[in-house]
This record gives C-alpha cells, structure tokens and sequence, in this order.
DNA sequence: AGTTTAACCTGGGTGC
DNA sequence: TGCACCCAGGTTAAAC
C-alpha cells in the first residue's frame, strides 16, 4: 500500500487518539518484521505518554518524551484503531494498548514493516540521509536539476531515491512524470532545469491531491478509519498498461525500470 | 561513488 | 482443486 498519502493519511487518522494519551501495554506478537523489532521497544513505551506522531518520509515518529518509536508501513502494512478486546485478525504484528481504551494495531502480512526505537530519531542512520519533504520548503526543480548533473539513471529511478526526495514511490513517480510530459527513462542528467520544475510541480500536485482525497487504495490498505480512499479512481497512468492514454488516446505502454512497472505514453512524455 | 541486482515475505490472480 | 508461476505499494545491502 503505503506510499507517502497512504503514510500521511494514517498519520492524520490515529493521531488524535495517540497524541496526550498514555501506553499501558505494548504486545509484539511477531517480532520477525524487516528487522527483528527490539526487545526493548515495550519497555521504552509502557507507561510513557505519545508527545507526538510525525512523519518523515513514509516513517511515522511515536514521540515520547524519552526518544520515538521509528514505525515503517513496507508494502503490506497498516495501522488501525481497536477495541482491545476484539480478537486479533492474522497479521496484527504489534498492539498498543492505551489508557483510553483503544488500542492501536500494526497489520502487515509481508512483514517488510517496521517498529524501531530511537532516542534521537533525527540522527538514526535510517533517516539521518533522506532527502527533502516534497511538500516542504526544500524542494524544488532546482534541487533536483542540481542532485542531477552527472547522473545516469533514469529520471523515474532518480526521482524514486529517497537521497533524493522523500515519498516518491512507484505509483506516485509513475503518475507525476505522466503529469510533467517526460519519458520515465530518459537519463536524469540530461533532463533540462525547465522540466524539473515541471516535474517537482507535478510530484507535489499529485501528492497534495492524493492526500486531500485520502490515499489510493490498492489490494490491503484500509484507512484507520476502515474507510477506503478514493484516489485510485483518478490514477492516469499507473495500472493503465495497453489501456488509452487520456491525453491522445493511444495504447500506454508498460516497461520495466530499476525492477519496478513502469507504465507510460511513447507519444506524450518525452 | 554510482548503478544494478538480489533479498526480505505473504497472498492474490492466472494458466495448465 | 491443485500446482506452478508471476506479480504487488518499499527499501536495504551486497555486488558489479
């Protein structure tokens, strides 16, 4: 599921029930996830109270007044509010019991996810190097067109490095350079200062409407809220493979790039 | 140092 | 029904 509007709508959807409230037990039933969640993770969250839940990138922040607990969604994950009495679904990796009575749950069937702690999350070598917010201050087409110079992968590839910016994933990347006109592998370097503002105007737009309409629902994401997102009505070009390009009408054409599907107009994007 | 490839997993869909 | 195979939102780490 998750990319950056998946992660920012989960964030926005569990956020009033964690922030000022208390952990009273964590349960890590499935510890086995992209790396073995620590044995110390429940000790640092009990009995500590949520200051916060940020995002950077696709990492959710669970601030405590001690450090943060690094959540990662991977591919397959979500989070949901619970009753805790309600019986665990397959999956739900990780339970956070809170004092109000809800209870939060990680489901992840891939098990590519998540949960880490840090006490200075800022500096973890998972986050320290990650490229600007796209809908922060610090990004813009000259930053790409400078990361760029020299550069010889694809621009799709490129723009999907998260040194690069942060939350641009295969969806997203797909949509964006069908907004911006260029061809998905052309060679990074060589694309002009002009189309990078093109583009990094096309990844922002695409990800504010995403966000506004809740996330794209693909397979297994389910808002917190149970409610599905209404984005995937409006994707362009992603998933579109042989269907009619809405610009001009031919037949998208669909390559693969950095093992990734890559679906695109031969006579639109350039 | 930049780029490519393999790897981590489960589950859904397709074709035989 | 069963089985073999391919595909999927992400990202790291190893290999070129």
């Amino acid at each position: 599921m998750p990319e950056l509007p998946e992660v920012e709508t989960t964030r926005r959807g569990i956020r009033p029930h964690l922030e000022g409230h208390r952990i009273v037990r964590l349960e890590v039933r499935e510890p086995r996830l992209r790396w073995p969640v620590p044995d110390s993770l429940p000790q640092h969250l009990n009995g500590q109270q949520i200051r916060a839940v940020d995002r950077r990138g696709k990492y959710l922040l669970l601030r405590t007044d001690e450090g943060a607990a690094i959540v990662h969604l991977g591919m397959s994950g979500s989070l949901r509010l619970a009753d805790p009495d309600a019986s665990a679904m397959k999956h739900d990796h990780v339970q956070a019991d809170l004092e109000s009575g809800f209870c939060l749950r990680f489901n992840d069937p891939r098990r590519f996810g998540a949960w880490l702690w840090s006490e200075n999350p800022e500096t973890h070598p998972l986050l320290r190097d990650l490229g600007p917010e796209p809908l922060g201050p610090d990004f813009d087409g000259e930053h790409l067109f400078r990361l760029s110079r020299g550069r010889k992968a694809p621009v799709k590839t490129f723009i999907m490095d998260h040194h690069n910016v942060v939350g641009v994933g295969n969806i997203y990347a797909t949509e964006a350079l069908f907004m911006a006109g260029i061809h998905p592998g052309r060679v990074a370097g060589r694309v002009s200062l002009a189309r990078y503002r093109n583009l990094a105007g096309a990844i922002r737009t695409i990800l504010s409407e995403a966000i506004d309409m809740g996330g794209t629902t693909l397979r297994d994401f389910i808002n917190t809220d149970g409610k599905p997102g209404y984005f995937k009505q409006s994707l362009r070009a992603y998933g579109r493979a042989n269907l009619a390009c809405i610009t001009c009408a031919k037949p998208l054409k669909s390559i693969r790039l950095g093992q990734r599907a890559t679906v695109f107009c031969v006579h639109c994007q350039r």
